[in-house]
DNA sequence: AAGAACTCCTGTTGGC
DNA sequence: TGCCAACAGGAGTTCT
């Protein structure tokens, strides 16, 4: 499901309820999600306070009073539920057609007491928690690889023709490896090739030549890739499926998809009459306008 | 060592 | 209508 701005969006969406809240009482409904939940994970995240929530890549991290902070990823499917104080005990019930919600698939249940409750359901189960001390985080295994974040200043033309010089494998691949930029996926990885005019299978290298046209293009396509997040933040997130924001409501940057899920639909560049396309890269759709996007 | 393929899991969709 | 393969926003592990 989420990529940055989803999970950006669902950051915003917690930090009123979560931060500066105790957390009374953790219910886990299953021992793991993806991976097993830490050693003792009730004991060291109840009665805690929340001290801030902030994002890294698709990566939400609550600081926690004890000096720990809670890592939380939202795999594919992965979405959290606000509900209000006297909501009355946590009761998995029907489906929720309004909400697209599955309580069956409800695995974690943060009360806050007065402040209410967080739900965290996630059909799939690719995401998953974890707990490290707040000094270690950057050192720990879940960031210490991770890639530059696409929103920060450190995300230049230069430093993108730096991290793709001489790569071969092709673009869609290098800009989906989180070693490299951390938060992009399928979504805006095709829509930011599409926005920049290059094709999903050329070599990554091909936009870090030392001079000329190619050069440049490493600098357009860092600021595309801004755009196309900090847009799509704005629209709060993209709702395909089954994204929601923790109040409920819906992401719109769906609709202003130039080429990702439009397959056989008319490009939408003025004057260009190709049609989008969709090939399949490492296992998943690529969308694209081949005339936009020569190779 | 880079790059591709396979894997986890459940639900939905589209073609026959 | 029913059945079943393909596919879904991610990413760690295993292959070639």
């Amino acid at each position: 499901m989420p990529e940055l701005p989803e999970v950006e969006t669902v950051r915003r969406g917690l930090e009123p309820t979560l931060v500066g809240a105790r957390i009374e009482h953790l219910l886990l409904r299953r021992k793991d999600l993806r991976f097993a939940f830490p050693d003792r994970f009730g004991a060291r995240v109840e009665g805690q306070r929340v001290e801030a929530l902030s994002r890294r890549a698709k990566y939400l991290i609550a600081d926690l009073s004890s000096g720990e902070a809670l890592i939380m990823h939202l795999g594919m499917t992965g979405r959290f539920i606000v509900e209000a104080a006297g909501a009355g005990p946590h009761e998995p019930g029907e489906f929720h057609a309004g909400l697209n919600r599955h309580p069956a698939h409800d695995h974690v249940v943060f009360d806050l007491g007065e402040r209410g409750r967080i739900t965290y359901n996630d059909v799939r189960r690719f995401g998953f928690m974890d707990l490290v001390p707040q000094e270690q985080l950057h050192g720990s295994v879940h960031f210490a690889r991770m890639g530059l974040e696409p929103l920060g200043n450190a995300l230049s033309g230069e430093v993108l023709a730096g991290l793709f010089a001489g790569k071969a494998a092709p673009l869609k691949a290098a800009l989906l490896d989180q070693r490299l930029i951390a938060g992009l996926g399928n979504i805006y990885v095709c829509e930011a090739l599409f926005r920049a005019g290059l094709h999903p299978e050329l070599p990554a290298g091909v936009i870090a030549t030392p001079t000329g046209r190619p050069r440049a293009k490493a600098h357009e396509l860092a600021a595309i890739i801004r755009d196309v997040l900090t847009e799509a933040i704005a629209a709060g997130g993209s709702t395909l499926r089954d994204f929601a924001h923790a109040d409920g409501s819906l992401g719109y940057f769906q609709h202003a998809f130039k080429v990702y899920d439009r397959e056989g639909e008319p490009c939408v560049t003025p004057g260009c009459g190709g049609t989008v396309e969709r090939l399949v890269q490492s296992g998943r759709s690529t969308f694209l306008c081949a005339r936009c996007q020569p190779r």
